[in-house]
RNA sequence: GGGCGAUUAGCUCAGUUGGUUAGAGCUCCUGACUUACAUUCAGGCGGCCGAGGGUUCGAGUCCUUCAUCGCCCACCA
């Protein structure tokens, strides 16, 4: 067997095996009908730019689980990919063109669509490459793009099967429009954020009396200048004499009519309303209910057109300034009031948006939902952790209609062409030659491209080629569990549900698992323009992938507070693995291939430590494997790190140490360590994939090797349990040894103290296992004893060292705490038994809760019982 | 305005259906250069489990009220 290097490279082991991966495409997936497939589609990262934090720890969570599928022995499918995010990249390379002086206008359509091209072939290469460098497992030939040839066609198809259905339609209504962005966006892509304004309360005056005037209040006193009317309660009693007067709008003239509307609300403000049917959603309904005129005052921009009179081209808030400025001198201002109110901020520059009258294609979501919402309500999709679904639900049952279309040139284009001769609307997968009405050839597409998710929500099946049939697609869907973060639970999760069953009949994935935020260590959001995030790269170069890997998943439970220290953890463990290796290499020379683990744990004869750390190493394998399946990645990694760590170096290791010669004790270490590596693997690949190459030189790479067996766990448990009084001997050895500076190789005297039958029985039954333990722990036995405190103190001053093995218990102490504990048992068992006597309770209880208490009172004797014998045994 | 989550050692967090004495890591302190590892090893200090009330023989765990922090949703101008 080779040696491991004295040092831990990581550096170069990291590089090794991603080539390694890459070049015998270790992870490459195909339909395989003699196994159960597992699939994972990855959250396309945007091509905006670099990997950041967040997506080190979604990958890793993905890796994990997919890693351990393969081992588990299904074929396992995990999709890689990345998304155009369209407004987003156009933002980037828009600013990049600003920067040579230069608009997207100027360059034109075409030209600016490539550079964008170019942009994504660059920052996507980099992306693949550094979800390569984190150690993801992906079938890396697959790799797909939000925009690639063959998405495109899904994407089409889509829209024109809901076109058809009636589910997308264009309308003209209120849409969150960006100003910066000069796009249309969804109501999702709104991010409201609490913020203090002001509540301007202005007076109209009347047309008849203008020295007499209603007073309005509005939050945004330049929309004033597309009012239209002013709405009033119809049962408020000030104003209803007011109802059908006529107003002239300040600064613009313009004669206006007091309506009465039931959605104004007395309380609020002044109980009467400026209505601006073009810049409002709820002033666009009262607008359509009253037949009001809808003037447009804005440029897309944010500008003011040339319906705002002398404001016409500045910029919205100028405009406000200036128009209450106006209003003060004209003496129309009454006051101004603090306000705070949620004002909704583009999701991508943070501009503040405007509600904005605008024609626009919409997807008719209800329909669609009411299939989604069946598939969580019966379980066939679930959450984890299981609080989301109520987001999900809430968002769902509210559902409102998905505005897709964005006046932007980076992204799918509408499939849509309009007839410039007779109007006609015509809807193609394929571009139209001609109208299909008047056969004539001049045919405009529609400009417009689509939502970004609105291609990202189809990712589980176009992924795999839908429209097209084939083999892949039947085997690989639906897929097996989706990781994300809460953030996207809207424009993306519950989308790809909806589109999954409404395109596939049938839902995409049956577990979605939703992971925490990483933070910095003041908890606050990782971001470039805090300057506060850590680059996961750096944190590779620096302390190695799988100490990236480990830290993250150490710490995420909930959200993540992370800052560079947290990742010594994983360092220092990768370190211990690759030191315990180089170790056991060193001393293990005579291995037995075929040696079996369950068939030592068995054998009596063996030294306890090596029976003790056997079961313990079947109990880590059965707890990592279902901390894995219950997804929760932070405990499986607990154990592992307390298993290997304390149990396997820290303890066993140091005791074997002058042990080497026994070859059963060269095979375990031997055993234990490669069964190790194979659970540790899922989470830290890279170093156990090395270890694993040197010591099974030859054989195939720990990746598809197969997953540990488990043993039953109750017999194991009890192997461990009967174990652990003896093992807790060798480590109060161990301790008084160190305390008292005896030298290893020297054997002590000690005396076994014992107080509890359990414990001298076990001691008189094993007295194999005591020889084994004095063999092991050169500990020799001159006399066992039973002994109260007292004597056992006595004891110590004579003789080198005793053995505190719970005699040094107050031994009058231990029998008031048992005489109370009995007390206590004795009253909940009257008390129980007394409620089972009532027939009243018996007959009227739900049966299981009879049974229930039935069971507790059983329980609660037994404990009665073993208290006394408890007692018993201390007189 | 509605919903969700958090509150346990100085810090970061575990704590499974209520059940003996509430755990770990880091920090701090004490000791060990024992050649696999100082990215180490052995030990120690440190907790009215946010506050009040309730259910129970028994509550960190269940119910209720409150406080503080965080997140999400929401078209009262």
């Amino acid at each position: 067997m080779k040696e491991l290097s004295k040092r831990f490279d990581f550096i170069s082991i990291d590089e090794k095996w991603c080539k390694y991966w890459e070049e015998n495409d270790t992870f490459s997936a195909k339909a395989n009908p003699d196994k159960e497939p597992y699939t994972i589609v990855i959250p396309p990262p945007n091509v905006t730019g670099i990997l950041h934090m967040g997506h080190a720890l979604n990958n890793t969570l993905q890796d994990i689980i997919i890693r351990y599928k393969r081992m588990k022995g299904f074929e396992t499918l995990w999709m890689p990919g990345t998304d155009h995010a369209g407004i987003a990249t156009q933002n980037v390379v828009e600013k990049q063109l600003a920067k040579e002086g230069k608009s997207r206008q100027d360059v034109g359509r075409d030209a600016f669509l490539e550079r964008l091209w170019e942009w994504k072939k660059e920052y996507g290469d980099t992306i693949i490459h550094q979800l390569k460098k984190l150690g993801s497992s992906c079938d890396w030939n697959r790799t797909r793009f939000t925009m690639d040839e063959g998405y495109s066609e899904a994407v089409k198809t889509v829209f024109i099967k809901l076109y058809e259905k009636g589910l997308v339609y264009q309308g003209e209504r209120i849409i969150n429009w960006c100003p910066r962005c000069h796009t249309a966006l969804s109501d999702e892509e709104a991010e409201h954020q609490e913020t203090h304004g002001h509540l301007y309360h202005i007076k109209y005056p009347y047309k008849d009396n203008p020295k007499e005037h209603i007073i309005v209040a509005t939050t945004r006193p330049e929309t004033m200048l597309g009012d239209t009317a002013i709405a009033v309660n119809p049962n408020d009693e000030r104003y209803k004499g007011l109802i059908g007067k006529k107003i002239i709008l300040p600064l613009i003239e313009r004669e206006l009519e007091i309506i009465a509307d039931e959605f104004v609300d007395p309380e609020f403000g002044t109980g009467a309303v400026k209505v601006t049917p073009a810049h409002d959603p709820n002033d666009f309904e009262i607008g359509k209910r009253h037949d009001l005129e809808f003037i447009n005052v804005m440029h897309p921009d944010g500008r003011i057109n040339e319906q705002g009179g002398k404001f016409n081209e500045l910029d919205r808030f100028e405009a406000r300034k200036l128009i209450v400025k106006e209003l003060k001198e004209l003496d129309l201002l009454v006051r101004i009031d603090t306000h705070s109110h949620a004002v909704g901020h583009c999701y991508r520059c943070s501009t503040v948006i405007e509600p904005y009258l605008s024609k626009q294609w919409f997807v008719k979501m209800k329909p669609l939902a009411e299939p989604a919402i069946e598939a969580v309500n019966s379980g066939k999709i679930k959450f984890h952790p299981q609080r989301w679904t109520k987001v999900y639900m809430n968002w769902m049952e509210n559902i409102r209609d998905w505005c897709i279309s964005r006046q932007i040139w980076w992204g799918h284009r509408i499939p849509i062409w309009y007839c410039q001769d007779c109007n006609e609307i015509i809807a193609s997968s394929q571009d139209p030659k001609k109208c299909p009405k008047c056969s004539s050839t001049k045919l405009r597409q529609d400009p417009d491209v689509l939502d970004t998710w609105f291609s990202s929500w189809l990712w589980p099946f176009a992924t795999l080629d839908w429209p097209q049939e084939n083999e892949d697609l039947k085997y690989f869907y639906p897929t097996s569990s989706l990781f994300t973060a809460p953030e996207i639970i809207f424009f993306w999760v519950a989308r790809m549900i909806i589109a999954g069953i409404e395109f596939m009949g049938d839902i995409p994935f049956s577990d979605v698992y939703l992971h925490g935020t990483v933070r910095d260590a003041k908890g606050r959001k990782m971001s470039k323009s805090l300057g506060n995030a850590l680059d996961p790269l750096e944190i590779i170069s620096e302390y190695g992938a799988d100490a990236l890997r480990f830290s993250l998943i150490m710490n995420s439970g909930q959200d993540l507070f992370i800052s560079k220290e947290k990742f010594e953890i994983g360092r220092n463990f990768a370190n211990k693995i690759w030191n315990a290796s180089r170790l056991i290499l060193m001393n293990a020379k005579d291995i037995d291939p075929d040696f079996d683990l369950g068939k030592t744990s068995v054998c009596e004869t063996v030294a306890l430590p090596t029976r003790w750390i056997i079961a313990k190493y079947f109990e880590t394998v059965l707890l990592v494997s279902n901390a894995i399946e219950n997804y929760k990645y932070s405990e499986a990694e607990s154990h592992i790190y307390e298993f290997f760590w304390n149990n396997f170096c820290d303890w066993y290791l140091e005791i074997i140490k002058d042990q080497w010669q026994d070859t059963t004790v060269q095979n375990v270490a031997v055993k234990i360590l490669e069964n190790s590596l194979k659970f540790i693997h899922p989470f830290m690949p890279f170093v156990t994939e090395e270890i694993w190459s040197i010591i099974k030189e030859g054989e195939a790479p720990i990746s598809v090797q197969n997953w540990p067996e488990t043993l039953e766990n109750a017999d194991n448990a009890k192997t461990l349990s009967s174990m652990q009084t003896l093992v807790d001997i060798v480590i109060s050895i161990r301790n008084i040894r160190s305390q008292w500076k005896i030298n290893p190789k020297e054997k002590i005297e000690c005396i076994l103290v014992t107080t509890s039958d359990e414990t001298s029985s076990l001691l008189n039954d094993n007295s194999s296992i005591i020889k084994a333990l004095a063999k092991v722990g050169t500990l020799s036995i001159t006399q066992e004893l039973e002994s109260t405190k007292n004597n056992a103190t006595a004891v110590v001053e004579n003789i080198k060292c005793i053995v505190p093995l719970g005699a040094l218990i107050d031994i009058e102490q231990e029998k008031k705490k048992t005489q109370a504990q009995i007390e206590q048992q004795q009253k909940a068992s009257s008390t129980l038994s007394n409620r089972l006597n009532n027939e009243k309770f018996v007959s009227n209880a739900p049966t299981e809760v009879v049974e229930k208490e039935k069971a507790r009172l059983e329980t609660i004797d037994l404990n009665i019982k073993e208290l006394k014998e408890v007692i018993s045994s201390l007189e």
